[in-house]
DNA sequence: CAAAGGTCCTGCTCGC
DNA sequence: TGCGAGCAGGACCTTT
């Protein structure tokens, strides 16, 4: 699903065209996303201006005038910016129609993405308020991650993959991250040396950095506001290349389960 | 039938 | 022994 760098995509690419924009309507197709989909929202939101286009994590954040709108992707999910005129598919859940006969649409077969609405501050809710920092901003470092990773004896991966931790690093990019830094995936997180964790937070930033400016990594369901597959596809060096080689060392990439998660990695390369 | 990119929640284990 | 943090696994759902 929509990592980090997909949800970053979806944000610039929703930006230019929805910023500013008034709601004319509200349509709810399907309610049933991973929490039930507020009704009100019908009433609510038509009037409000669209103030802000936000992203914390993988979730996206509309800012409206009365509250803040808080969508997450799931595994499945994605936003396009339509004509409101185009017909929907059967997994389009969610619409907002703007005044100017543009809107953004929802979809999400498989309906882990969620829809929530709050009035307080956006950063005080529930699912946000015990994020870790944003990866690519200025908290996170190696000394960061050495310093919370100490007499922890859960794998790397697991660490990195724990949004409490770091905000926003997927499965995907956990495993590209550490493949780019050389540090094998169920390598206890407690037994990491700051020198090691220095390039890994490196490593994490140019990772996400440059599949944002691919338009993200497409295996399945992303697509950008465009309807865009991502790019970072064919950049990825460990995940999804199981029994191939590796483009850094030549030794055969392996793939391995960790918590139900496909994981992928160099024996050559990571240690 | 297995697997798919997320993450919340529950209950267990381990170390202090 | 008791407590809490850390950790593993299940749950959610549809499609290929």
């Amino acid at each position: 699903m929509p990592e980090l760098p997909e949800v970053e995509t979806t944000v610039r690419a929703i930006r230019p065209l929805m910023l500013g924009k008034c709601i004319r309507a509200v349509v709810i197709r399907s309610a049933s996303l991973r929490w039930p989909l507020p009704r009100k929202l019908v009433r609510i939101l038509p009037g409000q201006r669209i103030q802000g286009i936000e992203r914390r994590a993988k979730y996206l954040l509309l800012q409206l005038e009365t509250g803040t709108l808080i969508m997450h992707l799931g595994m499945s999910g994605s936003i396009r910016v339509v004509r409101s005129t185009t017909v929907p598919g059967p997994h389009d859940h969610f619409e907002l129609l703007a005044k100017g006969g543009l809107s953004l649409r929802l979809r999400d077969p498989r309906r882990f993405g969620c829809v929530l609405w709050t009035q307080s501050p956006v950063a005080d809710h529930p699912l946000l308020a015990g994020l870790g920092p944003e990866p690519l901003g200025p908290q996170f470092d190696g000394w960061y991650l050495f310093r919370v990773a100490r007499r922890r004896r859960a794998p790397i991966k697991n660490l990195l993959m724990d949004g409490r931790i770091v905000a926003g690093i997927g499965n995907i990019y956990a495993s590209e991250a550490l493949h780019l830094s050389g540090i094998h995936p169920r390598r206890a997180a407690g037994r990491i040396s700051l020198p090691r964790y220095e390039r890994l937070a490196d490593s994490v930033r140019q990772v996400l950095a440059r599949a944002i400016e691919a338009g993200g990594t497409t295996f399945r369901d992303f697509v950008s506001a465009d309807g865009a597959a991502g790019r970072f596809r064919f950049a990825l060096h460990a995940y999804g290349r199981g029994n191939e080689p590796c483009r850094q060392c030549g030794h055969v990439i392996r793939k391995i389960i960790m918590g139900q998660r496909a994981t992928y990695y160099c024996p050559g390369c990571q240690r």
